[in-house]
DNA sequence: CCTACCGATCGGTAGG
DNA sequence: CCTACCGATCGGTAGG
């Protein structure tokens, strides 16, 4: 199978610019750095990627799909809000939780996506966020969540989710399904009507 | 007054760079871009400044000064801990509401700190961190907070505050007192005993 | 996949 | 505060 080894040779690329790209950032990371992470030598590089900021856009965008999809598994699933929710919370714990490094960028590193790519970004994310905001709104007006202001909770729901990737080690004394439980019982519980 | 002037040129030169770090991030902003800017070309900036990272370290260590301070004021009062967290979410969110580019600085940039002041830095935001779970843990052991996991509610919390720079605007329809009793009702009131 | 190399840009200095 | 400039490093290409 002679592509075999390019298609590893880019999943090693992806892999250390996961990495590297968490660590120090996209911009202060070079691709002198990723090809040393890899063994090769800088130009080698692009025989396997088109330029650095493809990279870029791979890691976004795979995170930015798995949200998506998790998010339409929940919205399909004929749930109560409050159930609703605790599965869209539980669920994006998980992609995070596969995915610590691949997140960090997504949620630090965005912002140097070039246009039309930056558009097309902002637009997932806030198709993502809107799925949370109405599962917000439907429970508020079904009358099983308090009558908060939805956009306000959501952004520091999605804020503290996102913060997760920042310090959990899913090998420590919490699992993602466990690390899901304690979220909930901040977050939701305190907006359900008793 | 012989120093204003250039006193007024340093001020300058932090608020265009906590703008620039805040838009673009500490490493893509040049100093051609600060420099630009103020209206002035990049090698006056060091008639004013010692180097690039001095001005990165200006702006972080002066937000967490701010912040340890408020939190001394919230221990120092003799309140109980509910109040004590409920001060302390306010006041957070003051800071930042008060600071906005440089708060944005303060939670993304720091870590293109170098030694020693990396470390320091870390060091000030473990020992405010280590207040707001302090308070928490207060509430645990008087029975009047439900028995939740400090650190985990504790790191949700400071996400979810920090977050508020990506998308609050003050001059909105919130102002940062309406916008600390929202985060109050999602963060503290779920979590107290009823 | 490598060697050799490009133009652009970086943070910062010398000297006035 | 400016002009002139430095060595270092960047993303990327040519050619094999």
């Amino acid at each position: 199978m002679p592509s075999k080894k390019t298609s590893n040779r880019r999943e090693q690329i992806h892999e250390a610019a996961q990495n590297k790209f968490r660590e120090k950032g996209y911009i202060a990371t070079s691709m002198r750095d990723l090809a040393q992470e890899v063994g090769i030598e800088a130009a080698s590089l692009y025989n396997h990627i088109k330029s650095k900021e493809e990279i870029l856009q791979n890691i976004c965008f795979d995170i930015a799909k798995q949200f998506l999809v998790v998010m339409q598994k929940v919205e399909q699933n004929d749930l109560p809000p409050s159930e609703k929710l605790q599965q869209a919370i539980t669920l994006h714990i998980q992609v995070i939780s596969n995915n610590l490094a691949a997140a960090a960028v997504f949620v630090h590193e965005w912002r140097f996506l070039s246009q039309p790519y930056l558009s097309q970004f902002k637009n997932q994310r806030d198709q993502y966020e809107n799925s949370f905001r109405n599962i917000i709104q439907q429970g508020i007006d079904a009358g099983v969540f308090k009558t908060i202001n939805p956009k306000v909770y959501c952004l520091a729901l999605l804020s503290s989710l996102n913060g997760i990737y920042e310090w959990y080690h899913p090998e420590g004394e919490l699992n993602p399904k466990e690390l899901s439980e304690h979220f909930c019982q901040f977050l939701l519980k305190g907006i359900i009507v008793e």
